[in-house]
DNA sequence: AACGAAATGTAATAACATGACAAGTAAGGC
DNA sequence: GCCTTACTTGTCATGTTATTACATTTCGTT
């Protein structure tokens, strides 16, 4: 097994680099798509960011809080609906909560593995499950607009 | 395509056998395990057989109380999570609702077709899937606890 | 009948999420 | 520049989903 193989959120990796280049992958997409990435938004992001482990909206809300920002559930859950749409996070049903998009290069619906314990949340890639799973609904006479796809781990 | 082969929910069936074969099912399997299957958790099934759509909490106990039956969360929650733990219903992340289990005769771990309309819930094959899943995980170092997979269907 | 384990009843509260409306802010047309 | 319009944010209120804690009852066993 290579370490480097691992999901981001169980590998190793330089975490401030990390967030930096995400970050910056954002404003990108978003001024290349006319999205309006405001300061809560991208304070959300960056706490999403701030750890792999995902996290639910009010935890953010928490944090929003700390730095100034309104402290009322819309003002998170918005943030993180633009997020989402935006594919820059991602929730995870599960756990009704949510984590920073590991993989903003490209657009992606991954397979998530949620670590049992601590909720860390790695992507995965999951064409092979999701094209199987397409096929399933195809046989039956079903297209499929949107599909969830999440592991359960058990303690390592 | 064949009505035959949709998923239960979506098909034709004669729902009265449905319901009594599934009832008689999970009789003899609780007889066969030492399970209780006693008059709340009995009543649950029946509630959620009653439709393939996927049913909340609230709205089972609603149900729950209309036939006198006690009317707090938990008496719904323990019932769900019996069946649950049982294989005799399913959880649907996405929807925060259960459905009735379509398929007893085998423990399984199914897909779930969900109508983005109506909530109506087909169970699918998806051993496939789920291999490729395995697959993925493996080849990254992990083992998997428990899946979930669940596909979300556009208005038809 | 007495015991321990499992299940249920009930109250309270926690955690997650949305609706509605007012106020502020940014972008494009004139 | 300033007006309009669309979008975003602030705030209050409420709705929905789920759990904790503890008392009481029921069931199976001895």
């Amino acid at each position: 097994m290579n370490a480097a193989s691992y999901p981001l959120g169980f590998a190793q990796h330089d975490h401030t680099t990390c967030m930096s280049d995400a970050l910056a992958a954002a404003d990108a997409r978003c001024a290349q798509d006319g999205l309006r990435f405001t300061p809560v938004r991208r304070k959300v992001l960056e706490i999403l960011l701030q750890d792999h482990r995902a996290l639910g909206a009010y935890t953010i809300l928490d944090k929003l809080r700390e730095d100034g920002f309104g402290s009322q559930p819309p003002i998170a859950y918005r943030a993180l609906d633009f997020l989402v749409e935006n594919g820059l996070a991602h929730k995870i049903e599960r756990l009704n909560a949510f984590i920073a998009c590991a993989n903003t290069t490209h657009s992606h619906t991954p397979a998530f593995m949620i670590c049992r314990l601590c909720n860390t949340v790695g992507e995965a890639l999951s064409s092979s499950a999701r094209t199987a799973l397409h096929e399933v609904a195809r046989a039956t006479g079903f297209q499929i607009e949107r599909t969830i796809i999440e592991a359960e781990l058990p303690p390592q």
